[in-house]
DNA sequence: CTCATCATTATGTACATACTTATACGGATT
DNA sequence: AATCCGTATAAGTATGTACATAATGATGAG
């Protein structure tokens, strides 16, 4: 803030988000659209395009072509929640990682896994059951089908020193998938390895990666109890 | 498709991204620099850097200043949750949406919602049970906490027609809060109001929203049973 | 050999300009 | 009054240019 200089998009991003703090842009209020505003804080259109983009991203904004820029009635309802990546989440932490592989076994698919994978037949793919721990405390159980159809190498892979979900990352591309958090009540056998009373309440994430038209894996993980998914927006 | 003219910056991503599903770009390597790609390409620099920039946002791609860009190592770690607008939420499936208070008064806020609403002394403050229904249905619990020293309005609203998640949003502004998502076993309470059986896991969300630096209200959501929250990357 | 310095380089930002696209709105037609 | 349609408008996109910033790697002084 050497005193001048034009305006960068953030700096019109903060007016922007202080004009709506202040209420004097109200919910539900159209702002004044590109060009006026470029004029009145004298910088280019382009700048403020940016700017409001990025707040329409953030969810602060609602923008439609013609009808121009109001402020959200709903600002809030998107929260980016990061999907953790269990190694690094616990070494973030200073906490020793550590997993290991329950079951590893080739086993034909229930239903459900069948049409997630969007494989048709019962032939046996890989099914991995993996414990990941924090200190050897149990952190996260770990069930997964990988569809040995897509990567057959799966079928070799030594999970020893590297986790099988590190071990997918490298070997094959990802490019997108579905999610989905629910709580479920501790199964005995979930209850057993997590080391936590039966029937507690635990969050589950499920997670389905493909590659292109490819379904690689499908995975729940099951926190252990007291996990919090946590974001700020 | 017409046939040609220049590319867009989504068909740069397009590109992109095919490449690194093929793998010809795989994670960890280096990428062909701004300006090499544009002359491929035959576009304009700003063209592929808006490209590039949207994939580094969703997490495909890694960029450093003169390091260059590479593909990450870690394709997908950030999933966009939307939290859902109760009220949209149910009305978009058809469903019958309705709301009920179930408790309203003034009360001294225990420990942990004086520390999120950063109020100092225990002075009463609005605290609210409303309970959200489906097609009469539970649909969601929700328990909130209301800084009635920021709201001071609050204490006269009227939550007949107007739940006080849209009261709110109508009359304060919010500029940002902080989320958490955890499982829980639903106590006697719980189970009786959402009708599920004592002890099953369930869904909660909660959520500290703020105005600049003030602190609004502080909401837990607790989902019925079998809740799923699901996002597609 | 170590550390500071500086040129180099790739991304990042800002701008003027021009053109494209979706759509709200008002006017014409039924 | 309802429907259709053209047009003006505001956002969206593309480009060339210029300069800013950060990080790397080489150079040179101590």
């Amino acid at each position: 803030m050497t005193g001048d200089a034009r305006l960068s998009w953030q700096a019109v991003q903060e007016i922007v988000r202080q004009r709506i703090r202040q209420r004097i842009w109200k919910p539900g209020d159209q702002i004044p659209h590109e060009a006026d505003l470029a004029q009145e804080l004298g910088c280019a259109r382009a700048t403020v395009n940016r700017a409001l983009r990025g707040l329409a991203d953030a969810g602060l904004l609602e923008r439609r072509r013609k009808a121009g820029t109001r402020v959200a009635l709903n600002p809030i309802r998107r929260a980016e929640f990061s999907i953790p990546l269990i190694r690094e989440e616990i070494e973030n932490r200073g906490e020793r990682f550590d997993f290991r592989i329950l079951t590893r076994e080739m086993r034909p698919p229930p239903p459900d896994i069948q049409a997630r994978l969007q494989i048709g037949e019962d032939a046996p793919i890989l099914y991995l059951q993996t414990l990941y721990m924090a200190n050897h405390m149990p952190y996260v159980f770990e069930t997964r089908w990988v569809n040995t159809r897509a990567v057959p190498a799966a079928q070799e892979a030594r999970f020893d020193t590297m986790s099988p979900n590190e071990w997918l990352v490298r070997e094959v591309a990802f490019d997108g998938g579905d999610f989905a958090l629910s709580a479920i009540s501790a199964s005995t056998q979930e209850a057993f390895i997590l080391g936590c009373s039966a029937g507690a309440g635990l969050l589950a994430l499920d997670r389905t990666t493909r590659n292109g038209r490819q379904m690689i894996t499908s995975v729940r993980l099951v926190f252990h109890a007291g996990y919090r998914l946590h974001t700020r927006a």
